[in-house]
DNA sequence: CGTAAACTTGAAAGCAATCAACTCTTGTGG
DNA sequence: CCACAAGAGTTGATTGCTTTCAAGTTTACG
């Protein structure tokens, strides 16, 4: 069924040329005839769009196997750049269509990979409503399922400052939080300069625990039972009062 | 219906029943298995989800001929409900599949339909880390594309708790800011209650100026060349300022 | 008419943006 | 091999937009 993720991919293989594209290099621009999409081969590619005052806003990034430039139908309302040295398959959209007619396989995961990439978005959607730390927590979880590796440990592909314009955050933010979860104990930066995250819910500590429900809370799955628990640690961790948390309130185990 | 019919939309009338739901009422929880989508008949339907402290983010608001439920494959991350009076089409995804392998116009609008729904959600998720007034804007934008009227009047379907959600907004942020932008004279707010907002952007005033200016800047394609405007516009015309704008420029008329 | 729901408005508080240093890492050349 | 410069990241203080809390006002409808 088309509409359900396929496990077996059929490759674009046949159609379409790999291209490869340097870091911050553009390949697409905003505005562009969408005529074309592009199949991720090897790298991390974003897709973004430069608002007025010359900041930019990605709009999702797109690891290897994964298709841009689905959304649009005219004209390309995002511009796509490499993040990572990149290997990208261009393929001509009719080319696709015609392959896609014939080959039933082809049709279902060219639906199958634009389904997907809605739900990513919405689910992006779903963060961006909310505050700094709660966008961060759903990034790094999202991260994690898409680039999981042995440990819990994730290296992130981008720069903070990919991961603040896609969270609509700013550099900053993104640096003070990330140290905030750090101190919590919910995810261990390490190499500071090469962006390695690391979450750790599988050891059975009271700080996991909170990690844990704050993970699974972002994701609005779990009514928050403790009010307590949101109370201090949604709120009680912000940038203010950091220093003194532990002081006046003397952390309890969960 | 009829109106529906006679439109040269490959219809998915063949499968599917149609039912009726009273505003307010849920068309798909939560979790439940997304075996189904569903095709909005008439009214208005929006995808939601219940996040942790009780407010709830809304993904997507769908209106007639427009299909909900794309994006889950196994079990719905968001529910439906219905924000009027609505009849929905109610779809096995196995039919629609069936149809879609036979008919290629149904496969075709499938993907057509999958594909604009995701360069929508795109379109909020962009609008989704800028300040509330850019929000609001684009919002009333997108709105005045999908139900267009006469005169450039746009009766919104949804009330402002619905448009705060919607927005990730509070609904005081929402009131203030329409007061804002009818004072500005981007728009006229009819009957305060029945919501129905009211753009202008043909008549050739400066001030029509500036607000066609500001819709388009808020698509993020004109690069603002006037500084000045950017300055009065975006930032003088927050509520902080608002008084002394209103008492010492009348009102012009647009 | 009167009540409840929807909407508006005001004041204070909170959180992220901004502005501004400062540190750490990496890579290059004397 | 060390010095230095550039890029990436962190941290602090202040500002400002949005939320929160708390009334009011308007509209719909029995």
């Amino acid at each position: 069924m088309s509409i359900q993720a396929q496990s077996h991919n059929p490759s674009f293989e046949d159609i379409g040329v790999v291209r490869s594209y340097a870091r911050k290099s553009e390949i697409v621009s905003e505005g562009d005839p969408a005529s074309r999409v592009y199949e991720v081969v090897s790298g991390t590619v974003c897709t973004s769009r430069m608002l007025n005052k010359g900041c930019r806003q990605i709009a999702g990034f797109y690891l290897s196997g994964e298709l841009v430039g689905l959304e649009s139908t005219s004209k390309h309302a995002v511009g796509a750049q490499a993040i990572t040295d990149a290997k990208v398959r261009i393929i001509e959209k009719r080319a696709l269509n015609a392959l896609a007619s014939s080959d039933k396989k082809v049709a279902d995961r060219l639906l199958s990979l634009t389904t997907r990439d809605l739900g990513r978005k919405e689910e992006l959607l779903l963060l961006l409503s909310r505050r700094a730390q709660d966008r961060l927590i759903g990034f790094i979880i999202d991260m994690a399922r898409r680039v999981a590796q042995k440990n819990d440990q994730i290296a992130l592909p981008m720069f903070r400052q990919d991961i603040a314009d896609y969270l609509g955050l700013t550099i900053e933010t993104v640096s003070r939080t990330l140290t905030e979860l750090e101190r919590c104990g919910a995810i261990k930066i390490t190499r500071g300069r090469s962006i390695v995250l690391r979450s750790q819910p599988v050891n059975g500590t009271a700080q996991t625990h909170r990690l844990l429900r704050a993970f699974e809370g972002i994701k609005g799955r779990l009514p928050r039972t403790e009010q307590e628990f949101e109370a201090r640690f949604t709120r009680g961790q912000s940038h203010m009062t950091l220093g003194r948390n532990s002081a006046r309130e003397p952390r309890q185990d969960i």
